[in-house]
DNA sequence: CGCGAAGTTGAAAGACCTCAATTATTGTGG
DNA sequence: CCACAATAATTGAGGTCTTTCAACTTCGCG
């Protein structure tokens, strides 16, 4: 059975096959299908069930005062949409579905059943809220000193690689059913001027975009324009995390050496006797 | 004793003395203070101690492969600099202090004894995680969908709420002690049009800037600009929260009558049944 | 008082947006 | 399977916001 989630999990741990089970028994308790443009939740809601995206494409966002939206994440399966109403008292933003989307549904009780139950799952799941996080920050470095193109690039990087870490997309080719006003919304430009800076990257042989497909044709180019360092995803492979694992992405590899899960501040991990990054075999496009 | 963790946790729970007393042991292990500029954590490390701003204002950083460097965050009294390398293996930024700043340094297995013991508490700090993780939601909006002037506006408003929360400032001024230099590194633009941008707020009447203090003259029409909806922040002040804490931030509510927790979802949540959010009193500037 | 850092201002260039029209693609019913 | 409509993508021209560069002024501090 494709579980997403338990795949993404595995770039920070190694799970016994009991609580393999038991992240596998989470998403058994339902479904529910989105339309696209359907919203799977929306802020003020406090859902009594978690959603996860199993399948499709789903966005987070807001819509400013005078009508500006921005999308303040992707959610690829694997992702969790909505674990915070936990804590918080309700969503502050929507949850959008960009395409045809199924999650499944974990009731809270579930959730929280776990968070006392297994210590590895729990800090698993703490570990994904905070990548997270990370990848929220470099959106907002993207945002703030990053020019479009960079910032549309490095959107792209990011989607590719979280793709893979979950098992989709092929080569360097990944789903992408947005449009180009919704990729528009997201790196915070129009859609008339996205229109421009992505016919720069296809006119580059940097990227190519049809039938809902992207493929990347070189990485290395692109993740240098997008200054893409993947650190910042946190997808370490410690000593806990299998090296099957690893090697589902493992071809996503900087043919100059400069590995997925290398990063700025390999040579500080060094020094800090830590040891450098593994670095993944290198290989042809 | 002043305890500005526990003033921003308590916008979110009550605590018993028992949980009140724990807090503060957790600062009186250590501290340390750092000098203007200076970084108290670098991108690569990985601390066992965390750090929690006692005093002084920091703020996380980022700096992009061509020099630009962008600001993620500020860290004001009662923030924690990195309780994510609990999880994560590395910071994947800086955290450097803008002024003058003193941390207090609480040993990460305090925090971890805090998380076994405590319900109430961990529920208090992860709150405090998400909290931030909305903050930086609201950045992405801000850098992504509002022009420098709202922009700014915003960023304004976001550390008056929060330098209130945690009892600094009096009326409607706050500690400022940023150059305009950094303040356009938060805002995503250079100092020259950040310089541009604060004079019309400041011949508007809506602030006033100098000395290092930031009085903000007319919160209504500024949080107009910045389309500031405090909601984000998620200062619920549920039955749990004492009222008298309520009380520390309750002078800053719109006279309008749209009060500092009264958000755009007010209605929703009515119809869902849960009852409006409180309505602070309201109150002349 | 003098020096360096921070703040302020002007003018011109560049990035990005707006508006509007045109072409391509997708989905649907016959 | 085709025709049609609706949606999405593309292009042009001109305007606005923001940046760049450089000079100048003010402020903080020894």
């Amino acid at each position: 059975m494709y579980n997403p989630l338990a795949m993404k999990l595995e770039q920070f741990t190694r799970f016994d096959p009991v609580e393999r089970a038991r992240i596998d028994e989470l998403i058994r308790h339902g479904s529910r299908s989105y339309a696209r443009g359907e919203n799977i939740i929306s802020a003020g809601e406090n859902t009594e069930e978690i959603h996860l995206v199993m399948a499709g494409l789903a966005t987070r966002s807001k819509v400013t005062h005078d009508g500006h939206r921005q999308l303040i994440a992707f959610l690829v399966p694997g992702d969790l949409c909505d674990i915070e109403v936990f804590i918080l008292e309700a969503m502050d933003h929507d949850v959008v579905a960009l395409t045809d989307t199924t999650c499944a549904l974990i009731p809270a009780s579930e959730i929280k059943r776990l968070l006392t139950e297994s210590c590895n799952l729990t800090r698993a799941l703490w570990w994904s809220t905070m990548a997270d996080a990370a990848i929220l920050r470099e959106w907002v470095v993207s945002h703030g000193a990053r020019d479009a193109k960079s910032r549309l690039a490095h959107i792209l990087c990011e989607l590719l690689v979280r793709y893979r870490v979950v098992g989709l997309g092929e080569n360097n080719s990944v789903p992408f059913p947005m449009t180009q006003e919704e990729l528009s919304d997201a790196t915070g430009m129009t859609s008339v001027h996205l229109n421009r800076v992505l016919k720069d990257l296809r006119t580059e042989g940097l990227v190519e975009l049809k039938s809902r497909i992207l493929t990347i044709v070189d990485f290395e180019r692109l993740s240098e324009i997008a200054q893409f360092e993947p650190g910042y995803l946190h997808l370490v492979r410690t000593q806990r995390a299998d090296p099957a694992v690893a090697d589902r992405v493992g071809d996503l590899v900087l043919p100059t050496g400069r590995g997925l899960f290398e990063s700025a501040w390999g040579s500080a991990r060094q020094a800090l006797g830590r040891g450098a990054p593994h670095k993944p075999r290198a290989m042809a496009s």
